[in-house]
RNA sequence: GGGGAGAUUCCCGAGUGGUCAAAGGGGGCAGACUGUAAAUCUGUUGGCUCAGCCUUCGAAGGUUCGAAUCCUUCUCUCCCCA
């Protein structure tokens, strides 16, 4: 099940979901312990009612992965199966969610060691450098590559680098896996209810003390360069310009980044072939696709 | 009451007679997406019967072959003096 941010995913699930299911959430910042009111997540109670699986599972300096993800989700899959219990993933990283519908490319993860070198050789030498050495060394990533494109740019580099091959030479799976038996649903609500809904959002997540978590994360030592801390509603605070903005900026700021994201996220997931789009206000109508899906 | 500045397309903001439906930025919308994806990038943004036409630059008039740009009056906003 996907949806953007703040569709109404977790009142969705808490209603329908019963002691025959198991959730696994498909969320890049849920992942993240002491990071709780920014990635809204689920409340005790909600975990409490259902199982809750690849939440509170890294350390905010740690990178999480679309590769990391696929695996622990097959893993926890056949484990939620042993049990006798229907595995539900759930969540707002589209990219997780059809990296474990059509399975992991065969391009391997990058090489701690050589990303460094290349960001190093970026910082040095600049920007264009990087997609120039690309042009060089790998001709065919760099004419489907967007020259601006730093992340691709470097994830191309990375996979050059480390194995002698072209990223567009590995195989990358076109169709979704036939191991498994996919009830794709697909959560929307009209543009301007869901802005209204991410305001309201951000707004409860100043009010629970959003701030307060950020104090309290930097207190423990992490900062701006670690993984976890560039999600939204963090990145926002931590830049916050001394003496210049006020929390009501930060606040509109985040708001805003929040309804890009939702944007990008509900045009990653239309792009899905064979997605049940509903409204998250039509419970009764999700119970009985997944009814039906499950059979008798 | 006196003096000065200004009103531009959703917003901010350039533009001071034709090359202006109007730079740039923001926002919006649309799209891409091969192990950082809450990331990274691209396109588009007055209307239409769309290589052309129509309506736009506070309002109404005027000058001119031609005005967002010049003149007059009006409305509103801001600043300074009293």
């Amino acid at each position: 099940m996907f949806g953007p941010t703040a569709v109404g995913k977790s009142e969705l699930l808490s209603r329908i979901l019963d002691s025959r299911f198991e959730l696994i959430s498909a969320d890049s910042m849920q992942v993240y312990r002491h990071m709780d009111v920014g990635t809204a997540k689920p409340s005790a109670q909600e975990r409490a009612q259902v199982p809750h699986h690849l939440i509170d599972v890294a350390d905010p300096t740690e990178q999480f992965n679309a590769g990391r993800f696929v695996t622990d989700t097959e893993a926890l899959v056949a484990e939620v199966r042993g049990r006798g219990r229907v595995p539900v993933v759930a969540g707002g990283t589209a990219f997780y969610i059809t990296s474990l519908l059509y399975g992991l490319p065969e391009a391997p993860p990058v090489d701690a060691e050589v990303r460094e070198n290349l960001r190093r050789l970026e910082r040095d030498e600049g920007k264009t450098a990087l997609y120039r050495l690309l042009l060089q060394s790998d001709p065919l990533a760099a004419s489907r590559i967007e020259a601006n494109d730093r992340y691709r740019v470097m994830r191309a580099l990375e996979v050059w680098q480390s194995t002698g091959r072209s990223l567009f030479s590995f195989r990358w799976p076109r169709e979704p896996r036939t191991d498994y038996r996919f009830l794709l649903i697909g959560l929307d609500r009209p543009r301007d209810e869901l802005y209204r809904r991410i305001e309201q959002r951000v707004q409860a997540m100043f009010d629970s003390g959003l701030v307060a978590e950020v104090a309290s994360l930097l207190d423990r030592g992490y900062g701006p360069r670690d993984p976890g801390m560039r999600g939204i509603g963090y990145r926002e605070l931590l830049q916050m310009r001394r003496g210049c903005d006020t929390l009501a900026d930060a606040r509109e700021l985040i708001a805003q980044s929040t309804r890009r994201y939702a944007k990008r996220q509900l045009t990653f997931f239309r792009a899905v072939p064979g997605v049940s789009w509903v409204s998250p206000d039509r419970a009764a109508e999700v119970t009985e696709r997944i009814e039906t899906f499950l059979g008798p």
